[in-house]
DNA sequence: GTCTATATGTAGATAGAC
DNA sequence: GTCTATCTACATATAGAC
C-alpha cells in the first residue's frame, strides 16, 4: 500500500475516533511512523488531505449508484442502495462532523453544488422509475417533497446519529435510520411497494 | 453591558461570520479591544465560552416553548413556535456548524441527553393536543414517526441550510424550511389543520 | 519518494503585576 | 478586572541528505 493511501486511511480512522478537530497531522504521521515532513510532501495542507478523503468517499458513492442503475428498478433494490450509502457515510463520519473545517474546502476546492445537483437528478430518475414499476405513488405526498426529504436525510442523518446516539455502532444506526426512512416511504408506497419496506420496519 | 456578556455576543457574531474553527480567542479579544488574558479571566477555556453560549441559546428556546404553552394549542401557533425556534438556531448557526468542537462539550459539561428527552416530551404533548383539537390526525403516518422527524428536522436543518444554501439570508431560509415542514404536515393534517399550513406553503 | 532537521506563525492557556 | 509576558502545542513550509 502506497504511503499516500496509508495516510488517507489513517486520517480517516483518527478522524472517526477523535474527530478532525482533535487530530493533528503530527498524530497521523506518528501512528504511521513517518515524519511530519513526509506527510507534508504528500499533502502540503490539511485541507488537501481532506479533499482527497472526500474524493475517495464520492467515488465509493458513485460506484454504489452505478451498481443500482445496472439493474432493474425496484423499491427493495433502492433501499439496499440507500443502506449502502449510509454505510459509506458512517465509514467517513469523522469528516462530516468536521463541518466547520469542511466548509472551507466545500466552498473552494470542492464543487459541492455540482454534487448536490447530480444527487437530486439521480433521485428524480429513481423515483420516477419506482412510480413506473408500481412501487410508489405520489398522491398525498408530492415527489418534490420526497426529493427534498431524501436529500436532507442523506446529508444530515450521520450528524444527528453521532450527536444523539454516539454509543450506538454501525449496524444499530443503519437499522434505526433505515427504519426511519421506511416509515416515511409508507406514505408513498403502493401495497406492492410496502412489501419491500417490511424488512426495514 | 458587562465584559462577560460582550465577549459572548462578539463570539457569537464571529462564529457566525467565519466559523468557530477560524475564530481564535485573540480575534474576539481584539475586536473588543481587551487583552487575551482578560478574556481568559472570564472564560479560562474556549469550551467554557461555548458552554455559556449554549446556555444562552437554550434559555431563549425555553422561553419560546413557555410562550407556546401559555396559550391555547393550535397548529398555527405551533408553526409560529417552530419558526421562532428556527430563528433562534439561525442566530447561533456558527456554533452548530462547529459540531466537532461542540461534541466534546456536549458529552461532558452539557447534559445533551436531558435536553433531548425534554424536547421529545414537549413534542409528544404538543402533538397530542393538536390531535385533540382536531388539527392533526395520525392515521396513515404514525405519531412516533412525526416526533422522530421533528427532532431530526429541528436539530439538523441549520447544518443543511449552511451547506446547501450558504448564500441565502435568514428570512429566505426560514421560509424554505418552514415550507418543507408544512409539506410534511400535509400528510397528518385534517382539513381544519390544512388551513393553518397555507401561509407557509 | 522518503526522510530529518529546522524555522515561522499562530493557537489556547497561565502567571503575576497593576 | 485588566493588563503584559510567557509557555506549550500545532499547522505549515523549506532545505537538504539518502
Amino acid at each position: 500500500m502506497k504511503t499516500r493511501d496509508r495516510i488517507i486511511q489513517t486520517a480517516i480512522d483518527l478522524f472517526n475516533e477523535r474527530g478532525m478537530y482533535k487530530t493533528s497531522v503530527r498524530d497521523i504521521s506518528q501512528i504511521l511512523a513517518i515524519s511530519p515532513g513526509n506527510l507534508s510532501y504528500h499533502f502540503s495542507r490539511k485541507e488537501d488531505l481532506l479533499t482527497a478523503i472526500l474524493d475517495q468517499y464520492r467515488q465509493q458513492n458513485d460506484q454504489a449508484y452505478t451498481g443500482y442503475f445496472d439493474g432493474p428498478p425496484g423499491l427493495a433494490r433502492y433501499l439496499d442502495l440507500v443502506a449502502h450509502l449510509l454505510r459509506n457515510a458512517y465509514a467517513y463520519r469523522g469528516v462530516f462532523l468536521g463541518l466547520d473545517e469542511l466548509r472551507s474546502v466545500l466552498g473552494t476546492e470542492y464543487d459541492y453544488g455540482a454534487v448536490e445537483q447530480k444527487r437530486r437528478a439521480f433521485l428524480e430518475i429513481i423515483l420516477n422509475d419506482l412510480e413506473m414499476v408500481g412501487d410508489l405513488q405520489f398522491v398525498q405526498v408530492g415527489k418534490d417533497f420526497i426529493i427534498d426529504f431524501l436529500a436532507f436525510f442523506q446529508r444530515c442523518w450521520i450528524m444527528e446519529a453521532m450527536i444523539s446516539y454516539p454509543h450506538l455502532g454501525e449496524s444499530d444506526l443503519i437499522h434505526r435510520y433505515m427504519g426511519f426512512l421506511a416509515r416515511q416511504f409508507m406514505s408513498i408506497s403502493t401495497e406492492q411497494g410496502q412489501a419491500d419496506l417490511a424488512i426495514w420496519l
